[in-house]
DNA sequence: CTCTCCCGCCACCCG
DNA sequence: CGGGTGGCGGGAGAG
């Protein structure tokens, strides 16, 4: 539209190159690690993607919150070619957000600015750009002259993909806004605020739009819905997409390629589809929007091609399209003259769609290889597993999603019971089977047409030479898709930590999937669970995408309580690792790299046969598991504490209530599972009936959260588990948790990201080491910091974003001891600190911290070189990283910005 | 070279 | 008509 615009938009990309690259890294933080014989590495090849995050620099996090364009003239370049104190923010401060990029866009869209590109006509080459950047990281007084460099340095594509846009579009409302908000979307607002033309926006909208998330409701104005009814949407197209038999022609397409039959325009099959299909395309596109003035044109190509290509991967039993497949696959249901022409065309338009669902973390970019080479094809990430109920349950406003029924409790309940009368034990429950028999049983559900569907992987007839192909150059691929349920037998307390960590998540997801197929929790809570393919990175993109995914307590994560506890004690077979698992024991429970590297090489070997597994597993294995189990407050004496099951023989949860709870007495996964049980349950009942008690016993109901934050391998994962927890560590908005009722919570660490709740609070000294400080039997301060402000953030994004840290009360000094009113960094003293960079990090640092000592954690002093290196890695979000917080006084300051920072070198 | 896909011209609608 | 939309494909960055 208006030139200037597009050229401040330059010149801001310029600027905002660095928090570019970091907000694609958010979103594809591991790419570049995964190996997949579909490389989905690719990312690292896509042009959108940065790659190098070595040369990543910490974005200034700046809050959450709509772009204020009054900041725009904040920084013109020319006036303040170096800014120092900008500068320094960038470098050290912290991660980044997609709002602080927006923001930063936003700052640089001044006229200030078109005239600084006027002037610069030329624009320091590409190529050197990163080096100058990466001088940058390196030494702070370079940094100015440095960033100085780099700003002056022109967009690449990259920065100005619509991918990238789309993030930033995305960004700015909540996955799941509240029922009662009603977020409009003025294109030229965001146009504006992005930086970009309208045109740009319409691309964006318009796939937005094919899957209901927004709808347009006026001229220059969409209506935004979050994505409440994706599931719905997508049921939908999966079911078009069956009636089109898009399989069969996916197949025969593929098959063609296969046999190396190159496929010839104007070689239109008409076998499979109906001519009245765009109808009803048109159909079920028009059906949800009745106020859409757009509808009558038929220029909804965009949408349509959107839908048409999410049909593709619905019903595609590998999930995997390649964009020829799908181009020629459109050209031909459009009946136009097949012709190379449009061939390209229906590719770029594949790309733009492409790009935003990959934003929406549905799709990731792959490669599927080939004889004639590598084929450029998208792997869908999204959520397979369509509830049936879905109908009903996705329109639910997301202010219900905490308030689960407690009939869904009731289930949960029977369900851990059967499993427990029926295995003995939660550790041996074979998710995958009982999910596989609920997946058969159930009439509508996709996953059975897909032939269990990601459960099992089950590879169609028709897919078997593409597999084969790919599983030549990379097994790791077909893995990925596979219902990879480590058996319970495989729990075995003997593995090292990092090793249950990724046991326990596997089964996690088992547990979720399981639920959610029997409870429908994942079409109550609106949260479509990471597809069932049970990918992690599947899991993880969903996550990324900001969803608020309620993650329903698994006997996994109650057995790995048991497994940490049990680690220590005699006999486990873990000895090697107890001291890993010694969480209360250790006085520091940070893992040496070479204690990490060393764990990580003794798993190497059970993987060797499967490279891109391997590296997938690794993955798991990189990341840190931290798990900050809550105490449980005394008074909750119906409730038995997870840690308490496995408290026997080993060095009990020092504070873990287990009151009334003969602990460890029975069998442990009978204990568990009373525990189990009554945590997840009592907890909900308590909020049912919150009158009953009294404030205290009502506060004490809180569901208490286990965080497990293992960032390299669970990609940003963050694990709270419910426990109990002490009221008064959290905030304002405590309150909201307990309505959530859900016994544990999967946080996205993205959407975390600037909230310091997602950092786990220090594990202040081992249980036995501080015994004193902390009543056995009181309640285990659950040091989230901020707790408040992980409620909001589970319950919206958007609310998230606007509670202010500092205004969350840090802590009940009782309770919390100096502990919580620091907010002091997870690891002052227990947490691991490991330096992805350093040459020794190759294992994942587990730390098991147990929140319940008051001794106060004292942030370490942290220098500036070692942040810097904190956004360094791939992944940064995901990596093994502690997050630490910054002083106090930092924390004060900058409340919302939370700092993030890794030790370059261990603890000092 | 191929893969990507940005960019913006210009044709459609619609009020 | 003018403005909102968005189809379309040239052409260039990235690998």
């Amino acid at each position: 539209m208006v030139p200037w615009r597009e050229k401040a938009s330059c010149a801001r990309w310029e600027r905002m190159e660095v928090n570019c690259l970091t907000l694609k890294d958010l979103i594809n933080p591991r790419q570049a690690r995964l190996g997949f014989a579909i490389e989905d590495g690719e990312n690292a090849q896509k042009e959108n993607i940065f790659v190098d995050r070595s040369r990543m620099t910490p974005k200034t996090p700046i809050k959450n919150e709509p772009i204020d364009l009054s900041k725009q003239k904040l920084f013109t370049p020319e006036r303040n070619p170096i800014t120092p104190v900008k500068l320094v923010d960038r470098q050290q401060s912290e991660p980044w957000t997609p709002t602080a990029n927006l923001k930063m866009l936003i700052s640089a869209a001044s006229p200030d600015i078109r005239d600084r590109e006027k002037k610069k006509g030329l624009f320091r080459p590409i190529e050197n750009k990163d080096d100058a950047f990466a001088d940058a990281l390196q030494i702070d007084v370079v940094v100015d002259s440095a960033m100085d460099d780099y700003e002056k340095q022109r967009p690449s594509r990259k920065q100005k993909s619509l991918g990238l846009l789309c993030q930033k579009f995305l960004a700015r409302y909540p996955s799941y806004p509240l029922s009662t908000e009603r977020t409009t979307i003025s294109l030229d607002e965001v146009a504006v605020s992005l930086g970009v033309e309208r045109r740009r926006i319409y691309d964006i909208v318009n796939v937005l739009e094919s899957l209901h998330l927004v709808s347009r409701v006026a001229k220059n104005q969409y209506g935004w819905h979050g994505r409440h009814s994706l599931p719905k949407t997508l049921r939908a197209l999966q079911r078009l997409g069956e009636k089109q038999k898009y399989e069969e022609q996916m197949a025969c397409l593929q098959q063609k390629e296969l046999d190396l039959i190159g496929y010839k325009f104007g070689e239109r099959r008409r076998d499979g589809y109906p001519d009245s299909h765009d109808q009803q395309l048109l159909e079920f596109a028009e059906s949800d929007y009745p106020s859409s003035s757009a509808n009558s044109r038929k220029d909804k190509s965009l949408r349509i091609m959107s839908q048409k290509f999410v049909m593709l991967f619905l019903v595609s039993k590998t999930k995997i399209v390649t964009l020829d497949v799908a181009a020629k696959i459109l050209i031909e249901e459009s009946q136009d003259t097949p012709d190379h022409s449009k061939f390209k065309t229906k590719v770029r338009r594949l790309y733009d769609i492409a790009n935003v669902l990959t934003s929406l973390a549905l799709i990731k970019k792959v490669h599927v290889t080939e004889e004639r080479g590598r084929k450029p094809a998208f792997k869908w990430i999204g959520p397979v597993d369509f509830n049936s109920n879905e109908e009903e349950l996705v329109d639910l406003p997301a202010s219900v999603l905490p308030e689960l029924k407690p009939e869904t409790y009731g289930q949960i309940r029977a369900c851990a019971k059967q499993r427990l009368a029926r295995y003995g034990s939660f550790n041996t429950v074979p998710t995958a089977e009982k999910i596989q028999r609920k997946v058969s049983s159930e009439p509508n559900s996709p996953c059975r047409k897909q032939g269990s569907g990601g459960y099992s992987l089950e590879i169609g007839s028709l897919a078997a030479m593409y597999r084969q192909k790919i599983e030549k150059s990379s097994q790791g691929k077909v893995s990925a898709n596979k219902r990879v349920v480590p058996p319970a037998s495989s729990m075995d307390p003997a593995l090292p930590v990092h090793s249950l960590a990724h046991q326990v998540f596997s089964a996690a997801q088992t547990d979720v999937q399981a639920l959610s197929m029997q409870n429908s929790l994942s079409g109550q809570s609106c949260v479509p669970l990471p597809s069932a393919t049970s990918d992690p990175e599947s899991l993880k993109a969903a996550l990324l995408a900001g969803q608020p995914l309620m993650y329903v307590p698994s006997t996994s994560l109650l057995m790995l309580c048991g497994n940490l506890q049990e680690g220590p004690s005699p006999g486990s077979g873990s000895e090697k690792d107890d001291k890993n698992l010694q969480v209360p024991a250790a006085s520091d429970l940070s893992l040496q790299p070479s204690g990490q590297k060393r764990l990580c090489e003794e798993r190497k070997p059970l993987e060797e046969d499967e490279p891109a597994t391997k590296r997938q597993s690794q993955e798991f294995e990189d990341s840190p598991l931290s798990l900050v189990m809550p105490k449980k407050p005394s008074d909750f004496t119906d409730l038995a504490f997870p840690m308490t099951m496995g408290s026997r023989g080993s060095v009990p949860l020092e504070g873990i209530p287990v009151k009334e709870e003969p602990p460890g007495e029975e069998a442990p996964g009978k204990s568990a599972a009373s525990a189990f049980i009554a945590s997840e349950c009592g907890t909900p009942s308590n909020y049912e009936k919150p009158a009953r008690e009294n404030e205290s016993a009502q506060e004490s109901s809180l569901l208490q959260y286990l965080y497990v934050h293992s960032p390299a391998g669970l990609n940003g994962f963050n694990v709270l588990l419910p426990g109990s927890q002490t009221p008064h560590t959290m905030g304002p908005s405590s309150s909201q948790l307990p309505s959530f009722g859900l016994p544990c919570m999967v946080l996205p660490s993205p959407a975390l990201g600037p909230f310091p709740v997602l950092y786990s609070p220090a594990m202040p000294g081992p249980i036995p080491s501080a015994p004193g400080v902390l009543p056995s039997t009181g309640p285990v301060s659950f040091g989230l910091p901020a707790i408040g402000s992980v409620a909001h953030l589970l319950v919206s994004p958007a609310a998230m974003i606007d509670t202010p840290v500092s205004t969350v009360p840090s802590t009940d000094p009782q309770l919390h001891g100096q502990h919580s009113l620091t907010l002091s960094p997870v690891m002052s003293r227990s947490h691991t600190v490991v330096h992805p960079e350093s040459p020794g990090y190759t294992g994942h640092p587990v730390s098991v911290k147990l929140e319940q000592s008051p001794i106060p954690v004292t942030p370490k002093s942290i220098q500036r070189r070692h942040r810097e290196t904190f956004f360094k890695t791939p992944g940064s979000l995901g990596d093994p990283i502690v997050r630490r917080r910054e002083r106090n006084q930092t924390r004060n300051t900058t409340s919302a910005q939370r700092r993030l920072e890794i030790p370059s070198s261990g603890p000092d």
